[in-house]
DNA sequence: TGAATATGATCAGCATACTGATGAATGTCC
DNA sequence: GGACATTCATCAGTATGCTGATCATATTCA
């Protein structure tokens, strides 16, 4: 049969679908020993840049949603990268902060993050690489508030 | 503040992920009125061209991991767009097909997923629509192996 | 001040994905 | 033919991500 089915196949949802599996899988490879995730590894980044701030300037930070980023913290602080306190002006907020611990699996990871993305775009030449990364960048900045997570960077 | 953390922004791996919430959302904006999601609408589609089809075949064509594709399949059944009957030749295979509503809603969803596509793609220009898609297929196939639900075309 | 509104965190429920295990049926090789 | 391995579907467990709701606290405005 092998029908290509036009339905499928050369769908740029469907390829972008495709391409994130591949890349989590990349990702998941490369940093194994961490036991981590990107997800978990993308907030650890950004509360070691923003100490403090609370879980909602996080999921604005790395956009993921206002319901996920509470799941996400717990596990982070479960495996004492993160600790958390309650919010000294705003009691209804929770503040958060890296640990030691996070630090050091951050200095640790980096260079594995690094290969996961030299991996992600092996395929591509150098030209095709930027090019592909800057038409990346530029659609989700301009459809940035179709997700419900849209990026929001701390004033 | 509004450090630009540079762990995470550039990053090919977090924009990917990002433009696959994105493309997400579209879809299911644009296809609201069908109560179907993209995995679903690519295994229903996948199903009308391979009728009989088992469910490994079915995951190898729209690269789903085969523990996944159960469930879909299950709430494909359940709202009733295919059925599900025993195969005839390897008892351990379950041949799927589509219902006529099924069928129905394969026509009527059609023209909104084009929608969803172009809006996905709306910010770009149209050579660059045409490079990206291009680099994503590449990216795509070269990478297949990489997942763990690699794209395979039934003989 | 006090009521309406907004916001932060959390929860329940659903859908997608992954890893790893299991049981049933099939295939292979000696 | 029978032991062994493979394959198909499924299940348990974990993680992400969404919608929509709730509760507590803050803020705003009449």
């Amino acid at each position: 049969m092998t029908k290509d089915d036009p339905r499928i196949y050369d769908k740029p949802g469907h390829l972008i679908r495709r391409l994130q599996q591949i890349s989590l899988a990349l990702f998941m490879d490369e940093t194994k020993a961490f036991e981590i995730t990107p997800v978990q590894y993308a907030a650890l980044a950004a509360i070691d840049s923003h100490p403090g701030l609370d879980q909602t300037e996080l999921c604005h930070l790395i956009a993921i949603d206002r319901s996920t980023v509470g799941d996400v913290v717990t596990r982070l602080e479960r495996k004492k990268l993160i600790r958390r306190t309650a919010g000294a002006e705003d009691r209804r907020t929770k503040a958060v902060f890296v640990t030691p611990a996070g630090r050091k699996l951050l200095d640790g990871i980096e260079p594995f993050v690094e290969t996961t993305q030299a991996r992600i775009l092996e395929p591509l030449t150098a030209g095709e690489r930027t090019a592909l990364v800057r038409m990346l960048k530029k659609l989700v900045h301009l459809n940035n508030e179709h997700s419900r997570a849209p990026l929001r960077l701390v004033e």
